[in-house]
DNA sequence: TGAACATATGAATATCTGTTCATATGTATT
DNA sequence: AATACATATGAACAGATATTCATATGTTCA
């Protein structure tokens, strides 16, 4: 067996690379990155994490949208506001393994 | 000190964020993806790459030549040959951090 | 040197993406 | 009910991106 046949045999079925890239996808965007980054940890409403990323309110809703989407986030609604916070671990792993790659 | 003020204590500087942004832009395109999967264990000749990744020669080549800006891939060349492999090994990390979060 | 091969590159194009602006929706308060 | 507030949404636009096609560059070998 040679190599490239080798390697087309381990390589991700076609859909799982797309939904792979797909979710890398969510995070080349520094406006979502910088969302993801805000309710890491706390859970944040709409009005704070846009005085925080620092865009619009427009923007950010348009991008929690996205990301709400993708399942990256979830949120809870109280009275007027609608409150996001991270809806998996993974995400905090895979941001900081891309930090640890680019500071170096 | 509120929750806004530590957040944004916290949070990356622009810059980084920036940075990381672009590096999973690297990985949210299909082709990309699959190209660093064909040459993440075994370095590869752009013609073996080709065909691996099932897309055009001028396709892969763009899209090896995006990767090398990124310092994502490195090469060396052998007679007509050009012989591409990953060149960081966070890159097989970050994958399969990637990977074990779509599949579940 | 010339032909064949491997890879790179530039221009053109179609598609995608993020922001903005205006406004709609939904909730609380008076 | 009317107003103010918080968030969402749709359309439009500008910029980015991936592919294709044609061709250039560079290397080997006869």
């Amino acid at each position: 067996m040679d190599n490239i046949e080798k390697v087309k045999e381990n390589m991700p079925i076609e859909e799982e690379i797309f939904e792979l890239a797909e979710l890398f996808k969510m995070l080349s965007d520094p406006t979502r990155v910088k969302i993801l980054y805000t309710i890491l940890e706390n859970e944040m409403s709409v009005g704070d994490i846009t005085e925080i990323v620092g865009s619009t309110q427009s923007a950010v809703s348009h991008q929690l949208r996205v990301l709400k989407q993708a399942r990256l986030v979830k949120y809870r609604k109280v009275g007027k506001s609608v409150i996001y916070s991270v809806s998996d671990e993974h995400v905090a792993t895979i941001l900081s393994m891309g930090m640890e790659h680019i500071s170096e």
